[in-house]
DNA sequence: CGAAAGTATTTACAGTGGAAATATTAACGG
DNA sequence: CCGTTAATATTTCCACTGTAAATACTTTCG
């Protein structure tokens, strides 16, 4: 089994079929997402996929996995060249919101409890890898409640909660009747101001 | 027509397709929500429906409006007792979180485009009363930003995305493998702190 | 080489939303 | 009161969906 096997078993179809979701997505939407479009895509039966991935559910469960990487990637890049944690914190932020946008229908799924199941062991881990940015970019910055009981949880908890929200409602166009047709601020226009620690405080 | 004709015209389709939708939404979720569910709910052939919405999707739109008009009044419920603005404010960001948790599978019918169409005149003009409340709540808030250009603008945005993702991540369960099994923070928990300003001033 | 496990196919089925033609009723002007 | 018109609902049909079950082909391994 190398790999590129062309015969009755197409060799490593789990991946095949989670790469044509990703194109099908990207090009027609969370719509144009079913089981047989995947399949045909592949070159395979629609019943192909569930020896694999059990139902569509699974199947698309691990789409939003393959999600959650380049979600991870896209809020790690620019955090690296950013000095200080006031630009790390807006580069990973702006990361989140850039992901969103350039990738609304994938990120949608990724979010839907309809499309995803969120207690799948695979696609926690690679959440967690999201997360983890978005944790490690958020230590060191004060703000009130920053020092209260649970404060890093807190901190952590207040920016993901406002930035996926934003980009939620940026992404589905919910600012635009209240906010004109174009949205007028960007993620970092929203920040509330922190106290940065110094960068060799914890 | 009085509105409970029982013949081959039913008198008020529209109103009974509606709450229908609503009554199916919360005991099966939205994938309980067919047209022709809702159709046979209401005791009509599952083509009646689209004369008054054209298609499913104008049909749960028309549910989705539904919903804002109970968001928002969620939302001022608890704001009219509460004196002074943070209270108010913490009034109506946990009527946001409390209908969220009441009703998961409406409030993400509301904001999922698949489901919605945000151009929808109707809808637009439900959600803007909801957003009202929210605008109405962050007037007075001070903190580094309310006095940059757009300060109020600002301000509604970044409450709005907070509450917003808060309520979402924390229905759909994305909270519980970072945060553990019962998230730990209430909405008020998280809120930056503001400089409220005295009552008399706008 | 033969058995067993893994992988993909074929077929069948109940369900979906939508289109088109038809039937029934209400509304309105003579 | 009647006849026409518009509104409303039904019937029938179709393409498409995901899933289940039985079957066929391949690889792996003893």
């Amino acid at each position: 089994m190398d790999g590129t096997a062309k015969g009755y078993h197409h060799g490593n179809l789990k991946t095949a079929l989670v790469e044509a979701g990703l194109e099908i997505i990207e090009a027609e939407g969370l719509a144009g997402l079913s089981l047989r479009a995947i399949a045909a895509k592949v070159g395979v039966s629609h019943t192909a996929p569930k020896n694999h991935f059990g139902s569509l559910r699974g199947l698309l469960t691990a789409i939003g996995t393959e999600g959650f990487r380049l979600h991870a990637a896209a809020m790690r890049e620019g955090v690296a060249e950013a000095s200080g944690r006031k630009a790390r914190l807006e580069a990973a932020m702006r990361g989140y919101v850039r992901f969103a946008e350039a990738h609304p229908h994938l990120f949608q799924l990724m979010f839907s409890p309809q499309s995803c199941d969120f207690a799948d062991t695979d696609l926690i881990a690679q959440a967690r890898e999201s997360y983890a940015v978005l944790a490690d970019i958020s230590s060191g910055l004060n703000w009130d409640k920053a020092l209260t009981p649970g404060g890093q949880q807190r901190t952590e908890m207040m920016l993901w909660s406002m930035v996926h929200g934003y980009a939620m409602l940026r992404i589905n166009g919910n600012f635009v009747p209240r906010m004109g047709g174009t949205t007028p601020w960007d993620i970092e226009d929203i920040l509330p101001d922190f106290n940065y620690l110094p960068e060799n405080d914890p």
